[in-house]
DNA sequence: GGTACGGTGTTACTAGCGGTAACGGAAGTG
DNA sequence: CACTTCCGTTACCGCTAGTAACACCGTACC
């Protein structure tokens, strides 16, 4: 009947679509977020309008690969946030989940960052400027969420805790960038350094002498 | 003689460079990082081969833009940062002044930001990847070597100034991203979240009642 | 005067991209 | 057999970055 056949269809069409997705993985993992929809439908064994019937455009592809690997990156770090610990411990834990995402898997990161804004394809073309980088207003969102559960912040704690979301994740962002690229220190160091700024060191240094005129 | 003749030329060219340059600008700052290489020139009032002739590739116009922008702004902050001030002052004064700038020319921050990596172009195309965003590295580079040379922080102050640096340069810039995008409060109300986040507020905060189990 | 040259500018093109229309063939249903 | 309904293809559009080839114009040199 008609259930059972859609029925079918649809879980034919899942299973084709999670081959897509993950075909589509291999060549963001090969090409970075240069991967072109020919790469990915040839990689895929298939063509075009195929991979056009499945996610709309390229921003639908986009949206879904990079859903997936964020689900799967928020996971760990959701974990690691929720540890029985202290709260430095999970500070240094979180810190290091992230930088050792994107240690393992460069290309991904680069593309989950970077969502390949070039579209220039004339008419919709991916709304570029608005979800530039789903993946840090995710992840800010979710430490937001977590600092005003377990932290006390006072009146305004809200407004503190989604700021302060949103920056920690930013700083944790902007250094693991650096750090990948230069890799001036190991990744232990780097949490510790990290983790020493969120912890009022900066505040607590005393000024070097011969410093300013005041 | 050929030294005058070399001259005048130059200068010439230096005028041609500065007007081109200008009119990118302005086309910039209407439609943002998806400003075509035919809309530049038509808006300078010449044709492509031009704009090619004068800047190599897309990547050159980008970087000599970028290089503009860049070093505005980085004035701006440098005004800022090394004012004759408390360290909380010039923290505040700075992060402010990020925020105004990127408050005032969202496109053009926008532009600096996520320059354009859609680069399709067969053959060299941009080199994405290496200098996704060169103004950050170029922010923190700077920062960390304020910090360096004007707080004391015993030994590995190197490494930490660098690490500081681009951390607090990306808390900066992840805010002042989300923060322009939703709006949720004024900008002195973020500049002093965030500068409590530098100062330790996070680790001084009690932990919530019926908080974790531990 | 004629001529070769460097600089400025154009038109016309290539190759590749995102995206789509139109067609071809298999499968199930009357 | 006809008819619809998908799955898949080829062939195309309009756009992009980038380039080759040609035209013009002032100047230096013979």
């Amino acid at each position: 009947m008609d259930t059972t056949q859609r029925t079918d269809q649809q879980r034919s069409a899942d299973r084709r679509r999670r081959e897509l997705l993950e075909a589509a993985d291999r060549v963001v993992l090969r090409d970075g977020p240069q991967a072109s929809m020919n790469a990915i439908a040839a990689e895929a064994g298939i063509t075009k309008p195929i991979l056009y019937r499945h996610f709309g455009d390229k921003g639908g592809l986009y949206a879904a690969l990079a859903t997936r690997h964020t689900d799967a990156l928020l996971a760990s770090l959701r974990a690691a946030l929720d540890a029985p610990a202290g709260r430095r411990e999970r500070v240094e834990s979180t810190l290091d989940t992230y930088l050792a995402a994107i240690e393992a898997r460069p290309q991904v990161y680069r593309f989950l960052m970077h969502p390949a804004e070039g579209s220039q394809g004339g008419d919709q073309g991916f709304d570029v400027g608005k979800h530039s980088a789903p993946l840090l207003r995710r992840m800010g969102e979710e430490l937001a969420q977590v600092i005003e559960e377990r932290v006390d912040l006072g009146p305004g704690s809200q407004r503190l805790a989604r700021v302060w979301g949103h920056g920690i994740v930013g700083m944790m962002h902007a250094a693991g960038d650096w750090w990948l690229g230069e890799r001036p220190c190991s990744r232990a160091e780097l949490v510790r350094s990290l983790a020493d700024l969120l912890w009022g060191r900066l505040a607590a240094a005393g000024d070097r002498v011969g410093g300013p005129g005041f």
